[in-house]
DNA sequence: AAGGTAGCCGTACGTCGTAAGGTTGGTCAA
DNA sequence: TTGACCAACCTTACGACGTACGGCTACCTT
């Protein structure tokens, strides 16, 4: 009983560190960071878990992984990998104009990747892929004309800002059923904490009845420009 | 062969959500997050693993009772659970010394407990204590005549800056091994990642081999000033 | 004394990361 | 052609995790 040669085809695409990666990407898109495991992982690349650690050396150098690549999608992103045109063309905008422009860059791809956030916030080495973009930013900011301390506290300042995320402290409380009864529990939560939920209906000018959350965009802006400002207002002191 | 009456004295302290949550707190402290499991935590209570769901709904809540607990810590060590004594004193100070003040404690407590960042961070709901905070908070800054939409904005630009800590993105490097050769790979860090060395370098201006490490610190109370400073430069236009 | 009940325990299941060793298919020297 | 070699891959198994489920014990109420 001869195995049939043609019982299964078997194309075998060979795993490779690129492959595992990507697909570890694409299974915490899709399924949340949670769902990235390695039995999960391997069955999707149909192959066997134990398999997939001839490519990767354990679970959390697969994570590392993953932060570098979202990180080096940021890096394309920004035009970071592509050589420069021989003599790029001085910013013609400040330096705050580009540096901003480079950081939403980045909060799109983060908003690409839910997962990231966390991923890349409890990595605590700095991945070649990171210090491309940071020494690109850091970079801009010299430039500009900050002194060297200044960028240095700047950075700092920014922390995960300079990657285009922020820990969101205040999960959007996305009412899914709009509480009969939220105007009785808004007044209850009014005795209680009279003072945000003074600020949050003031925030909500249009809809009032139900707190109208808060716009993430424009908060990350905000907070990103307020740092910006001070920034440019330190340096020409 | 009766049971011998005395075999044990069994003081039997009874098992308390109170008790649970502090054990956990102490098991945290002093050998990291990832020592609270539900076994090693029961042991330290003398107490099997599964009696510790009569007094805590599951994991998830038992990490949630412990970033209660410290942003509790937090509440008291500001001194918002005293009753106010009857006539508050208006803040001799301006407003932005008062939030300084109140948020540079509150990162004393994180700094007693490293895993409160990740655990509160992670953490989407807002717990009462919390929301006791935050409102305590927006009042300084509303009664420091900031509008509300400011105040709105600004607690957002804060972030977890408003409850005393930062997620460090580039970790302590903690030079165990001062690398004998660090001179060459600094050198070679210098030809791949000029701006970020020149920027550290510059930072480090007593010690020149090592790269000194950064005050984080400091590094708090820049952003944290940079933020406040922007945020009363906004309520004075 | 009878019955209820809150607090605690023992056992077991499914999932996780991964250590250790076996199997296979292709490459290349003799 | 053949046989050694060696990646790449698989199989099995271990210990740790969170927790469902069903007892047991000690005390309280009536």
């Amino acid at each position: 009983m001869a195995a049939q040669p043609d019982a299964e085809p078997r194309p075998r695409v060979p795993l490779t560190k690129q492959r595992v990666l990507r697909t570890a990407v694409r299974i915490a898109d899709a399924r949340g960071i949670t769902a990235v495991t390695m039995r999960n992982l391997a069955q999707e690349l149909e192959v066997e878990a134990m398999s997939l650690y001839h490519h990767v050396p354990g679970k959390d150098q697969l994570l590392d992984g993953m932060a570098e690549a979202v990180v080096t999608e940021i890096n394309t992103a920004v035009g970071l990998d592509a050589t420069p045109p021989a003599d790029p063309p001085p910013p013609a905008d400040g330096w705050k104009a580009v540096v901003r422009g480079r950081i939403l860059a980045a909060r799109e791809v983060m908003l690409n990747h839910p997962w990231a956030p966390g991923v890349v916030g409890s990595r605590s080495t700095m991945t070649p892929a990171a210090m491309r973009y940071f020494d690109a930013l850091t970079g801009q900011l010299l430039s500009g004309g900050l002194s060297p301390d200044l960028v240095h506290h700047g950075l700092h300042a920014l922390g995960s800002r300079a990657l285009g995320f922020t820990l969101e402290l205040f999960q959007a409380a996305d009412g899914g059923a709009p509480d009969p009864d939220a105007a009785e529990m808004m007044q209850q939560l009014a005795q209680q904490f009279p003072n945000v939920v003074a600020v949050l209906s003031a925030a909500s000018h249009d809809g009032e009845t139900t707190l109208g959350w808060c716009d993430d965009q424009a908060e990350f802006e905000f907070g990103l420009d307020l740092v910006l400002d001070g920034l440019e207002r330190l340096a020409a002191r």
